[in-house]
DNA sequence: AGGCTATGTTGACAGTGTCAAGATAAAACG
DNA sequence: CGTTTTATCTTGACACTGTCAACATAGCCT
C-alpha cells in the first residue's frame, strides 16, 4: 500500500487481498465483496488475483480459516483457565461464543454461513483449519460431562452438536436479525447455561 | 403454461412467477435464481415480474411467506394432537422441525436465511406471516412449560428463544453440512430433547 | 369514443465472475 | 554472463445478473 513505486510486480498481492477481503467485509458484508473491487484496492488489475486464488471461493475460505484460527486460540484460552472452576468457564465459554458472533457478524457468516461450504466448495486448507476447531467442542464436552456440568448418559459427539447447534441458532437468529434482538444477549446466555446444566447444578447446589 | 394462445397479457403472472420460482427453489437452490430465468419459464420479458414485485426480494419473501404458512400450520397440527400426551407431541415437533428443513433444504434457507432478512429487507407482508409463527413458538413453550416439560423458572420467551435456537442451529450445520452429517439426525433430535427435558423427565420417571 | 391504468415490451447500463491470450519481470539454468 | 523458464500481471472478451427508462398493448371506466 505504501509502495511509492508502481512496480509491474505487487510482491505480496496474496496478503494484500486478504487484508483488503477482511476490512472490507467488516465494513460492507459478505455479500457486496467483489473480486474486481478487491483488486482495485490492492492497485491491480481485475484478473491478478486469479494467480492466488482459484476463485471467489478460494479467496473467501482463505480468510474464513483465519477466523477459525483466531477463533480455536479464543477458545482454548477460555477452557484453559486453571484458576476457575469448570462451570465458570462453561458460562463464559456461551458468552464468549455468543459474543464473538453478535461482534464480528459478518466474519461469523463468512465462516458458518453456506457460501463457503455448499456444493463442497470448502477448500482442503479451510478443512484443515476449521474441522480441529469442531474438534475441539467434542473435546470440551467430553471434559464437562467428565465434571458433571452435562448429562453422561449421552454421547459426547450428539451431545457437542447439540450444544453447539444451540450457540449457533442463536447466534445466528440475531445476527439475521429474527426474532431476537441484541437487547437481551446475555440473558439468553445464561437461559441456554442454565437449561443445558439444569439437572446439575440442582446436584450441585444440594 | 398451457396457454395456447400467446396473448399479450399473462393472465396470472404474479401465481406462475412463485410456481416457477419454488420450483426452482427446490432443485438448483436460492442462489441460483435468477428473475429473468423465471420470467423466461413464465414465457414472459425480462422485466414483466417488475409489475407485481418491486424487486428480487420482494418476490423471494412472497415464497417464504408461503412456507411460514405451510410451516405454521404443521406446527399447529403437531401441537394439538389431543391424544398424544405433550411428552410425545415435543419430541415429535422436534422431529418434525429438524425433519422439514433437512427435507427442504433451500426452502428453509431462505425462510430463515439473510437473504430476505438482512438490511430490513423484510416486506410487511412477510413479517405478516413470520411474526405469528414465530409466536407461536413462544405459545407452545409455555404451554410446555405448565405441563412440567420444560423449566418452569425460565422467562417463556428467552426459553422459546433458546430451544428454537437449538433446532435452528441444528437444522443449520445439518443443511450447510458443517460438522454434522445427516445420517444421525433422529440421535440428535432425541439428544436435544433429552436435554431440554432432563430435569423434568427425572421427576416424570420417578 | 376516449382516456386511465394495469400489464406487458425492448433497449440500455453498470456490475459481476471468469476465461484466453499476450506482456513483463524475476528466478533458474546453461 | 546470456538465455530460458516460470510466476505474475495485463487487457480483451463473454455471459450473466438486477434494474431503470421509454414505449406498446389491452382491458376497464366514464
Amino acid at each position: 500500500m505504501a509502495n511509492a513505486v508502481q512496480s509491474y510486480h505487487h510482491g505480496d498481492l496474496r496478503s494484500a487481498l486478504i487484508e483488503a477481503a477482511t476490512a472490507r467485509l467488516s465494513k460492507y458484508g459478505v455479500d457486496s465483496l467483489s473480486l474486481r473491487k478487491l483488486a482495485e484496492d490492492a492497485g491491480v488489475s481485475r484478473t491478478a488475483p486469479y494467480h492466488h486464488f482459484k476463485d471467489k471461493s478460494a479467496l473467501l475460505s482463505a480468510i474464513a480459516a483465519k477466523g477459525f484460527s483466531d477463533w480455536h486460540t479464543a477458545a482454548k484460552r477460555i477452557f484453559e483457565q486453571e484458576d476457575k472452576t469448570p462451570q465458570a468457564r462453561f458460562r463464559e465459554f456461551v458468552h464468549e461464543y455468543i459474543g464473538y458472533a453478535a461482534d464480528n457478524p459478518e466474519m461469523y457468516e463468512l465462516m458458518f454461513g453456506r457460501t463457503i461450504w455448499q456444493n463442497q466448495a470448502a477448500t482442503n486448507d479451510l478443512k484443515e483449519v476449521a474441522f480441529p476447531c469442531f474438534q475441539f467442542q467434542v473435546t470440551m464436552t467430553r471434559y464437562w460431562q467428565d465434571k458433571g456440568l452435562l448429562p453422561n448418559n449421552q454421547d459426547a459427539l450428539r451431545l457437542a452438536q447439540v450444544t453447539w447447534g444451540t450457540l449457533h441458532g442463536i447466534a445466528r437468529l440475531l445476527i439475521d436479525g429474527i426474532y431476537a434482538d441484541s437487547s437481551h444477549i446475555e440473558e439468553m446466555c445464561d437461559c441456554a447455561a442454565d437449561l443445558f446444566m439444569q439437572k446439575q447444578m440442582d446436584a450441585y447446589n444440594g
